[in-house]
DNA sequence: GATCTATATTCCTTAATCGGAATGTAGTGA
DNA sequence: TCACTACATTCCGATTAAGGAATATAGATC
């Protein structure tokens, strides 16, 4: 993957927030929303956008699209170099670790849980 | 310094050629341009930019404008993070390697020298 | 099959970015 | 003072990006 695809995924905020979600875990499109308090259109968009460069994954389950960054293994090094860079930068944010704090509050209330495949993994969402 | 403007500093592969060079010093832009190979008002533009955004400094040297990253003391927790990311980055790509090693002969062959106020470094260019 | 829910896509407008041609400018040296 | 060098700026056109309103779609549920 080239370096400035990467960069230019990067630059714009609403992307840096999406990508701070996602360093924690792969995420339903809906508790995003809930999360970024940002118009439907807008994030999709922005999914799109991410996942047009290789920057996300989806899958589908039920109604729900959940996105995620790539695996481990699926990752170039300088996406791993930038990614863990992120992630050290987004810690020095409020406007970051706010919504962290906003997904942990939210990931608590979401009421239907199931295990996916034995991972712990919450099913259901909204 | 704000992540987002760092990256869109970053989003450009003139702007990363840039700042490779300078990752190796200051530099005039007669060099610069020397190196890169590109027109004289893409590259006195994307200085302009990174200047403006406060990603390298400048200084006048006669008719020479010498170009540099900030002074360490000067680079904010993201931006350290992000140009040593971004040096790792480009030791993996050969794009950016080939500008090094251009950058090093032409510094061999640039001939008048002489020490400013005794840090070795060299005056005079082209 | 009709409807609902979650999400994507299209269409539009506005704004930003990039590159080049031409021109301007600050300092140097004759 | 004049010309020269090194660089910056202005003006232009083309491309790309961002956001929103409206609409489309895929799967679930009744």
């Amino acid at each position: 993957m080239k370096l400035v695809k990467i960069y230019e995924c990067l630059c714009d905020v609403t992307r840096l927030r999406l990508l701070n979600l996602l360093l924690q875990g792969p995420l339903c499109v809906c508790h995003i929303q809930a999360v970024l308090g940002e118009p439907q259109v807008k994030i999709s968009k922005h999914l799109g956008y991410l996942k047009a460069r290789g920057l996300v994954t989806v899958r589908r389950q039920g109604n729900w699209m959940i996105y995620a960054l790539p695996v481990h293994r699926d990752r170039s090094p300088e996406l791993e170099a930038n990614l863990s860079c992120l992630q050290d930068c987004v810690n020095e944010d409020a406007a970051f670790t706010r919504d962290l704090s906003k997904l942990k509050k939210i990931n608590l209330a979401s009421a239907p849980v199931a295990a996916v495949r034995g991972t712990g993994r919450r099913v259901g969402c909204c």
